[in-house]
DNA sequence: CTGTTAGCGCTTTCAT
DNA sequence: ATGAAAGCGCTAACAG
């Protein structure tokens, strides 16, 4: 069997606790003894049993990570750099992936991370109170990424200043007709950005003396195929808009094929811009706002660790810039469709 | 503080013994204590601390999944469907992100999973025998995905059989002239995809009377501007190809945006069709090669929990069925190019 | 069917 | 600077 904490205690010629202290880089330790004993735990291959470490210390070295499907773009980048960040300072990842609906309430019905996680991170997941709540009783830090709650860490960008990013750059090219595709705002579960980033588009036009058309906005409910619906509808209007600002690329992908089979050109036609810039948007050529994933992904993680290693730390919310990316779908000098 | 198994005895009236066989639903307890003590918990809220059960069980109910990336197609969906199935039979899933080179050198060094996971899953990594032998040190059953050794438990797909099918749907379509863009198959640490895939290039080729002609075979290094490079290549070659067959769907979205960009038509100046199936391929349009990637996690997983669970199962390889996408890379029909 | 008891392998006072 | 000893909260014989 593998060598415990007794094994090199007794080759090392020291006590246990003496391994403990050693072994974990504590102080009061004589070098000469520390020495010994990272040599004898190195000749054993011997390394702590975690279980028996977190029974006794009460720490898990653990974060537990909520996200709603990890096959989707924003999550797999956010899980892959949390996780880099959590491994290098010594902790674990634990992911807890809710999928459906059913998933979710599971998941806060039993609270699986209970006992288990020092610390929680949830991923762009829109909470209800009761939601919340269940989270603070767990008494550990709870990180919030892509959402904002008060007392709670957060980190996350500014979604009506990305949208009004996007539609300024639109107004800029001489667009005064410029549609929306975007998520429903009613659902009382609803994502935010539907919310902020309408707001943004709306800001943006009244600010260029345009009144905002409750008829260029339209539903595209986040989906490729959604947007593509939506950009149909916008299409039959009759007075159509020049240029389209959707809420997300997945939108505007939506968007590029409808207007592509309605044979009509990108961007001399309909000039279209998203929101986000994953990595499909460089590959489709389209116009989108930047988000910065891992850095939001990064500052959360770091000062969630923080939160758990000194205990006391304010629940700031950080708000990361976005950025706007011109590319072919909105001018036509770089264009290639 | 949380409530204890002594906490809920006491409720209950029973020993702490018992409490433990009840919540666990082992036989040998009396119905009616059993209903007093899942009574007992939930009254006073209680859950077991996995740690302390772990500790005294020496089972971790954990499965460590290892992985090259997780903010890709493939991984992301593997990590998505196994994380379900793993939690479904009360397993956690910890999750190990190897990243670059060094990260790589440094887990199979330090070995971060021993003494904490009961399972090892291995995706998609090709590791050295010195590698598979550390795997093999830890005593616990490994599995493999996406990959093959003798002794391991795996699962993956036929990729010779897969680029036969899609070699074979050009040539049904007329085509005589198919170029290959693929991976690198001399690196000692290579995939084996590219070198499955290009053996079914090569065997389709000759089934149908057609000698390989290595000037057709370009390196595409499974990325978007590698496959748009690779097809240049292809293009200024004196007889150029009617036809391109790319051993992943990325390297086929860089030739479609070089063959775009050439002024060419796809698929009437060129057809492609990529391998895998991604999600942006019904996007663009890609004719592809399917292959099933919940249904290789889901194998994998089962396996690993019953090598888990029931001890003792043979390391056996199942082999999925890929199959043929005809989208409108391929087929003029319902191109939208 | 239920209770008693001895660990599981560490961490952490408290002495010295 | 080091050691002794008391847990951490559970599981698993074993006894009855």
């Amino acid at each position: 069997m593998a060598a415990t904490i007794e094994d090199v205690a007794r080759l090392a010629g020291v006590s246990i606790a003496t391994v403990s202290r050693a072994l974990r880089g504590l102080p009061d330790v004589a070098s000469a003894t520390r020495d010994r004993v990272v040599a004898a735990a190195a000749e054993l291959d011997y390394i702590a049993s975690p279980f028996a470490a977190r029974l006794a210390s009460g720490r898990a070295a653990t974060v537990g990570v909520v996200v709603p499907f990890v096959n989707r773009w924003f999550f797999a980048e956010v899980i892959d750099t949390v996780e880099t960040a959590l491994r290098k300072a010594g902790f674990d990842l634990l992911l807890y992936n809710l999928g459906d609906e059913a998933g979710r309430e599971r998941f806060f019905d039993v609270m699986p991370m209970r006992k288990r996680v020092d610390a929680v991170l949830v991923v762009s997941l829109v909470l209800s109170d009761e939601e919340f709540e269940a989270l603070a009783l767990l008494g550990s830090p709870v990180g919030l990424l892509g959402l904002e709650r008060p007392g709670f860490l957060s980190s996350r960008i500014d979604d009506v200043r990305g949208a009004q990013q996007a539609v300024e750059h639109l107004l800029a090219l001489g667009h005064r007709r410029i549609g929306l595709i975007g998520g429903d705002t009613d659902d009382p579960m609803r994502f935010t950005p539907p919310l902020h980033r309408r707001d943004g588009y709306r800001d943006a036009l009244r600010d260029a003396g345009i009144d905002p058309d409750p008829a260029s906005e339209v539903l595209g409910y986040f989906t490729i195929d959604g947007g593509g619906d939506a950009t149909r509808a916008l299409l039959e209007l009759p007075d159509p808009p020049t240029a389209i600002f959707a809420e997300s690329d997945e939108m505007a992908y939506g968007a590029l094929r409808t207007i592509r089979r309605a044979n009509l050109r990108v961007p001399e036609d309909v000039a279209i811009i998203g929101f986000d810039d994953q990595y499909n948007a460089e590959l489709l050529d389209l116009s989108t706002v930047h988000q910065p994933v891992a850095e939001q992904a990064i500052d959360i993680s770091t000062r969630l660790l923080r939160a758990i290693i000194d205990g006391d730390v304010e629940p700031a919310t950080v708000v990361l810039p976005t950025e706007l990316v011109v590319r072919g779908s909105t001018e036509a000098a770089c264009s290639v469709y």
